[in-house]
DNA sequence: AGCCAGATTGACACTCAGTGCCATCCACGG
DNA sequence: CCGTGGATGGCACTGAGTGTCAATCTGGCT
């Protein structure tokens, strides 16, 4: 199973590589808007047509780099015992996942002022987080069991939960990746704590 | 005062309705993809480079229209006595602004479901909603005395009042309008009241 | 009225993102 | 050895967005 697929496989996650790593480089130096596709193309050794055929535009090369975040959020969320109040089981999802960031030290805090700093990456990465959002809702829904679209409350508090992740991964990067991220979240999570088990209290 | 309006400036605003006027009719019927700025600006009589004199981008048609909203939580957050704990002047600032909504009645049900429907026009919407963030954090902080960049108290309730801003907004969408604004924003205010008030109590 | 300064507009040309199409090449199985 | 499918590159095209310049219009001033 695992040993059928090794060389085309293999050959498109090299490109893939090589592009993301072509494109960070880049965009890390000279800022989003003054990089063109065709010179990240030509740092990278392929074709302009072969950008595109991996990556939907110049924000997803970016945006894809933190994309993991979200299943991540919600595996991990899944992954929490039923017996877990909303609260816990968030704090765990969001906590791991801005340490899972935190852990590429380096280059993962640059694309995260990158994304910050360019309006156009930020709206793509929010595009992204809304779908966090519903996924959140969703994983939520079932460990209640709530219908998502009876009630306010999945949707309302998944959504709590991510504005916590934007304000900790804000102050994260804010301080240079120093802080600590399952430090930084726990101190948030104790403010809205109360919202999140609002119904199960 | 409102003899001195030049006629320039009329003229200028009379543009701007005309561009609007066919940009949101085309963009609601055809889809948003599916118009481009060629057809809007044929429509409305104007040549194609005074579109970009008036508006930055095609999405920027559609998230102008509601655009108001943001400067409108703000000066309502401003404009409610400081005795109020944060809980209370944060669900007047939202009701009130999802209210000037629901009172364009129609057009603006359109206008968010386009929106909400289309990724594009989310993204720069949830771009928009950041900046909404941003300025409540501060008037939050000028309320409490708090330095937005300290602590993350700020930053954070603004964003869960813009998380049940989301929500309000979503469940008065999805009830086609017929849903009460100011009834929808309490109850939900009423789960995420002990989170803004947790530093107050 | 006549004139001038500033703002608005339209037209053209240009860059760049993104897509469709087709020819080519290369790994893999028969 | 040969055919098939996937990956690539080149090409042309649409559409968004911008810079520039000439023409036009507005409003004030003499």
């Amino acid at each position: 199973m695992w040993v059928v697929t090794p060389l085309a496989q293999r050959k498109r996650q090299l490109v893939l590589d090589e592009l993301t790593q072509a494109a960070l480089g880049l965009l890390a130096t000279k800022g989003f808007e003054a990089v063109t596709v065709d010179e990240i193309v030509a740092a990278a050794g392929v074709s302009r047509r072969t950008f595109f055929r991996y990556f939907a535009s110049k924000e997803d090369v970016v945006v894809r780099f933190l994309g993991d975040l979200g299943s991540g959020m919600r595996a991990e969320l899944a992954a929490r015992p039923a017996s877990e109040p909303p609260s816990v089981a968030l704090r765990h999802a969001v906590a791991t996942s801005v340490s899972a960031c935190a852990a590429h030290d380096g280059r993962a805090l640059r694309v995260v002022r990158l994304i910050l700093g360019t309006p156009a990456l930020l709206a793509r990465f929010l595009e992204r987080r809304a779908q966090w959002r519903d996924e959140l809702a969703a994983e939520l829904g079932r460990r209640l069991g709530l219908d998502p679209a009876a009630g306010p409350f999945p949707h309302l508090a998944a959504g709590v939960a991510l504005a916590a992740f934007d304000t900790v991964l804000q102050r994260w990067s804010g301080s240079d990746g120093i802080a600590d991220p399952v430090t930084l979240t726990g101190e948030v999570f104790e403010m809205i704590a109360p919202a999140l088990d609002s119904l199960t209290s």
